[in-house]
RNA sequence: CAGGUCGGUCGGGCGAUUGCGGUUCUGUGAACACAGGACUGAGGAAAGUCCGCACUCCAAAGAGCAUGGCGCCGGGUAACGCCCGGGGUGGGGUAACCUGCCGGAAAGGGCCACAGAAACAAUACGCUGUACUAACUUUUUUAGUGCAGUAAGGGUGAAAAGGUGGUGUAAGAGACCACCGGCAUCUACAGUAAUGUGGAUAGCCAGGUAACCCCCGUCAGGAGCAAGGCUAAACAGGGACAAGUGCGUAAGCAGGGAAGUUGCUCGCUUCCUGAUAAUUCCGAGUUCCGGGUAAGCCGCGUGAGGUGCGUGAAAAUCGUGCCCAGAGAGAGAUGAUCGCCCAGACAAAUGACAAGGAAACCGGGGAUGUUUCCGCCUCGUUUGUUGGACAGAAUGCGGCUUAUAGACCGACCUGGCCG
RNA sequence: GCCCCAGUAGCUCAAUGGACAGAGCAGUAGCCUUCUAAGCUAUUGGUUGUGGGUUCGAAUCCCGCCUGGGGCG
């Protein structure tokens, strides 16, 4: 994921987590706003609770590695916040690929609904 | 062959598709962005942040005190609380080997609960002598009080004042004697030294604790890359606080005041040292408070760097040759999905070796030998299943500590068998 | 990243190196009350975060880990 697309600011993450809509799921939670840039914005985040720094960067390379098909078919200017919770670690990656479409697809954040199903 | 000890090395590999960070090249295009290519991208602990340095700022990094660390000896180093070698003294192991401790308790202070007579000293449980009193009365003995002597005795305790035996005495005591042990001073030899082995002298006054204070020696100025420097933008043009004297025309000097020196003092550095009749106003600063911005660049990787050879008892210590192209993020890159292989583990089949067991034979009998069958363990081959731990750079190094599936190499020890 | 601080009963806190580590609240049982609350009495509950060391003796002193919390430009 090119790091002009990601959220990078403490208080952007602030504004997203304050404001946006959450979705949550077994494997993570999913925080979207729309924002007036017409840019779209993905921050990943993994707590202390998800285990050590290896455990943490896995799972939010992990997330990011799901999100990466479906960059440019996202509604353009929308502001992402992924969060890893613990269950991620031990998951496969079909299931990690199928719960975030299904997610992006209830949400309505993608463009195309019919090319994503 | 089995079990173990010590030291060292490695800590999965190759490929495909698709992504990310850094450097660089090419093309398009106005800055600057987009597209494509090439090279490259975590560790032995990157971790904990426990020590030591470099580096940066505090004017320079000065003195004394305080505070803190360290503490047998020698060597190494930029330095260390680290490493190597050695010494003393305990503990564990059959052994190889592992491991605790290390200046001073005769400079001084404190503490040593309970128990005990007493915890370093005497208002003495006891023992002995003696005077007096009382009981009984033939002597004796017993009890109490006073005086004097005593650390031998029992028992207490973690610990009881050199030990054993004797002389001696009213009872006792290194008071004296013999042997043994420890300490101090002087001294000879070996060793760079710690120290070791001897000799002489007088003495036993000298319990433990310094991870209690302390004394001696030695080291340390403080803060930390969010250090610090530059640029841009933004807010504000704020509030608090002292001295306010003398000489001099003035400059300045002296005195005074504020701040800094990340504890204190000295020293040093910076700044201030006015008005008014009066209330009062003014009043510096690298000070304090309050407000604002959290954007970019540098610091930032050639370094106490790797590696071969030599030197050395050893310490990647020193000397020397060669190679340096190869991580530098900033909500923080090195990933995701597969395929093949390789250590290793488990199961099955099969082969080799074979502790041992059974039967038969040779032989008068035994030791022993020969043949056949069964065969723990170990190793090899094939097939199947499974399968790689601890863990992620954030200024950089030297150590320490802690976590870690396993694999390999070398040296050594113990036991069994064979020659 | 760098630098600090703390850990004792279920909770909040005490304890000069010295006997079985205390106090309040909470819990349990009893008394009181028609019943409950309040009150009174008794009682339960601790590997002093953890592993070593110093000491005759450690919650306390020293060292290593674990967990939690705080600060900075």
């Amino acid at each position: 994921m090119d790091r002009r697309y990601r959220l990078k600011k403490s208080s952007d993450f602030q504004r997203v987590r304050n404001t946006g809509k959450t979705y949550t799921h077994p494997l993570f939670v999913l925080i979207y706003v729309p924002n007036t840039t017409m840019q779209t914005h993905i921050g990943v985040a993994a707590g202390r609770s998800i285990g050590n720094a290896v455990q943490r960067n896995r799972a939010k390379r992990r997330l990011r590695a799901c999100i990466q098909p479906w960059l440019k078919q996202l509604i353009p200017g929308v502001d992402i916040i992924l969060i890893a919770r613990k269950p991620l670690l031990t998951a496969s990656y079909d299931h990690l690929a199928k719960a975030l479409a299904k997610a992006l697809q209830i949400n309505h954040i993608l463009t195309d609904e019919e090319y994503a199903s």
